[in-house]
DNA sequence: CTCCTTTCTTAAACTACATCATATTTATCG
DNA sequence: CGATAAATATGATGTAGTTTAAGAAAGGAG
């Protein structure tokens, strides 16, 4: 399968287009490969390309003033990434996005997007509904936080995404369930122990 | 102004319409009056509408199994108030939403919304653009709850939605901010002693 | 295979915030 | 308007999670 063929099929979860639509949608897309480590966002400057992920996994973080990271998304396959608040309103960016591994991905440029949307009515319509699940998946995110201690909010994420779990350093997963990292390891390690 | 002059002026702002779409958008809505202290939306029960405030203001929440209460969300005028994970997939709530007010709703019916939006790419462009800058917003309150203590979370909201805070009762607030409202009693006192 | 860097672990001391208990102020409603 | 309930304030005590520090394990570059 190639990658745009990888991207249709996501598409077509969500709306159900023609062989000559899904072409056209896929057109707007440009392949990218990407090292470990390397950046694909960096603060200042603006997040110009939406993201889809073929292959690989990705870790998006601020950095605050006492040199902390908070690692904000995860994204592997068939995931976006995007320092989203930058793409939407195209300002400047204030979050990193990291290769955690060597990765494809299948970036569309803002203005073609705008494009894209206009030219047929099921593509806004999927653009919408991947922003409703998201959103609706970020309302499940923020109640859970809220409500949960940090053990809780770790079995929940071993739990909800397993396949996560062992594609990405625990310093990251840490900042990501809102503790330390030696507070994980601990969690971890009072765990093992029980079992 | 009526209430859906009111409504189509904010849907203005996103997509322009003439007069005969305005008016055909709007005529999906129905004006509901509720008293201060009413649910709108209670766990179990699919939330079966979209509410736009015209006036007044609500609080959802969610309670624990320890029976602590967690507020999700604030909505005044011209916000929107929804379980939105009940209603994008008409499963039951888990949230309750109550009138914190007298209040004034527009409400479009599940049903009556994926019509509208099949009717005009405008109305579907419009959905999209407001579940995507909800996602930013969402995004920006998840960062800034990882990388801020409870008394840098207040200080933003207090910057941020000034309109607010003299609107909402304090124990609310202090579960939205993630703190006890012990903690922001403390917080407010801390503060007025200062200046 | 080896050096060097990055990540993970463990433990002791510490702190931001929670909990519990009681007092005070502010709403509500007959 | 007065009685009762609900919300806020304040102090004492407790704890989940942080900080600091040091060592062990795992990865990557040459």
């Amino acid at each position: 399968m190639t990658s745009k063929d990888q991207l249709i099929a996501y598409v077509q979860n969500f709306v159900t287009l023609t062989p000559e639509e899904a072409e056209q949608f896929a057109s707007y897309f440009e392949e990218v490969r990407v090292r470990k480590r390397q950046f694909i966002v960096q603060p200042n400057f603006t997040n110009k390309h939406r993201s889809f992920v073929i292959k690989g996994a990705f870790r998006s973080y601020a950095v605050t003033d006492d040199g902390q990271d908070h690692t904000v998304q995860f994204a592997i396959e068939n995931w976006w990434v995007s320092d989203f608040n930058s793409y939407i309103y195209q300002h400047p960016a204030t979050l990193f996005i990291v290769a955690i591994e060597d990765s494809i991905l299948l970036q569309i440029e803002y203005n073609k997007e705008q494009e894209l949307k206009q030219a047929n009515h099921k593509f806004e319509t999927f653009f919408r509904i991947i922003a409703e699940k998201g959103l609706a998946f970020e309302h499940r995110r923020i109640l859970f936080n809220l409500t949960h201690s940090a053990e809780a909010r770790y079995e929940n994420f071993l739990l909800n995404f397993p396949n996560f779990v062992q594609r990405v350093p625990q310093y990251a997963l840490a900042s990501y369930l809102g503790m330390t990292t030696e507070f994980l390891s601990r969690i971890r390690n009072r765990k093992a122990r029980k079992s």
